[in-house]
DNA sequence: TTTATTTTTTAGATTTGTCTAAAATAATCA
DNA sequence: TGATTATTTTAGACAAATCTAAAAAATAAA
């Protein structure tokens, strides 16, 4: 079993993990809000409980053990956010905070009812997938908006940025999930996009386009 | 805002409030799992913080700040109860663990929307009363079975034990929310109790008696 | 390939909640 | 009442997670 803390450094170790491997001291410390110092110390922690491979002055990868722990988090932090948007009805950028509280709650069959009154959703309330128990993710094929090409046609299914800055103004753009959009232009200098979306000519940063998830 | 730890030694001093008054080190102590010492610490430290009056060998006493948090967290404790049980199909007897966990979620809005989606219920599963979001209870009546002489009916709307193994008993016995009962006969010599329900007679000891509410 | 800069780690301290053992107070009872 | 017993508190220590300041290692730059 783990504490609250170490069920956090897991999870930000795994989410850090998509970006760089191993993961930095200092991207753990940023992210969790602490400093370097704090974060060495657990990773020695984490290293002797075998929950990641740990070498001094590189970096932190999960060990399988590791993984599994950290992707059952993550299964039930996007669990509660289908339930909080969808039978309490929370805006897409008001879940985050709280579902960083519930994904804590210790109940294996708090987490099965749950899935099975949400009716298994494979998906959470950013297009997130959501792994099974076993820690297996659907694969869902998505790419980055900003890989697309001019002329190339999708579906927003997702974002990989879950700030209520950054969702509302996807939203004010009209950039909402599930909405089909198709590249107009590339800007050559900073690699903006232009979109068109229901008709309407929209044009985002490349930041802003690495983090909209587009399915063909 | 209150510590995970000091949330739980309110709301004790609150349920243990409705036997003795002022509440005792030791009768915390045994309910909180801990060492007579470590709640005299904590008992300072409330007691700074203005949630209780402690008066040094006396006990306890909730102060109306100290009331209102231990009330915010039973009433946030029988709302998940409710939903456990009427959402995700728990029984009875296992909702208990696991509202005693989310019962610290801090979120006015996630409570307000869950007492909602619930339908504002005014009990819980084991007909506990449910208090609005300003404290007040909804006075529901209720007075415990061993107080019924004989001859006297009443329904079964709650308990105030809530272990699984009490809760078993009563199940086997058939003494489940919502029967009607009868007295029959109270023994002199220890107190036990015999009742009709669904006419078949059962005899309860008065320890049992005790944890049984009845209304009229 | 030295020097400068950035990143990471160590060492020692702090806070929160707990503990044991011993001392102080209150309650009981002969 | 005075002695015994039970309850509660103090004193000092400990584990978890954090911090600051300084040292060590790795990376980048000149």
């Amino acid at each position: 079993m783990q504490s609250y803390t170490e069920e956090n450094y897991l999870k930000i170790i795994y989410h850090l993990s998509e970006i760089s491997n191993p993961v930095q001291t200092n991207a753990i410390a940023e992210r969790i809000q602490t400093k370097a110092a704090s974060v060495t110390d657990m990773l020695k922690k984490l290293s002797e409980k075998e929950l990641v491979d740990y070498v001094k002055y590189q970096g932190v990868t999960l060990t399988e053990k590791g993984r599994l722990t950290a992707i059952n988090i993550v299964r039930k932090h996007r669990l509660w956010e289908v339930f909080l948007v969808e039978k309490l009805s929370f805006k897409w950028d008001e879940v985050h905070e709280v579902a960083e509280e519930l994904e804590h709650i210790n109940s294996a069959l708090l987490i099965e009812r749950l899935d099975a009154f949400l009716d298994f959703p494979k998906v959470d309330p950013h297009g997130d997938p959501i792994p099974d128990k076993n820690g297996n993710f659907a694969d869902l094929a998505f790419i980055k908006l900003n890989k697309l090409k001019v002329g190339e046609k999708g579906t927003i299914t997702g974002v990989s940025e879950h700030s209520s800055p950054f969702l509302k103004h996807l939203e004010k753009l009209g950039l909402t999930l599930g909405k089909k959009i198709e590249i107009v232009a590339i800007t050559d200098f900073d690699g903006s996009v232009e979109l068109l979306v229901d008709n309407n000519k929209q044009s985002i940063s490349r930041e802003v386009a690495k983090h909209i998830l587009i399915s063909k």
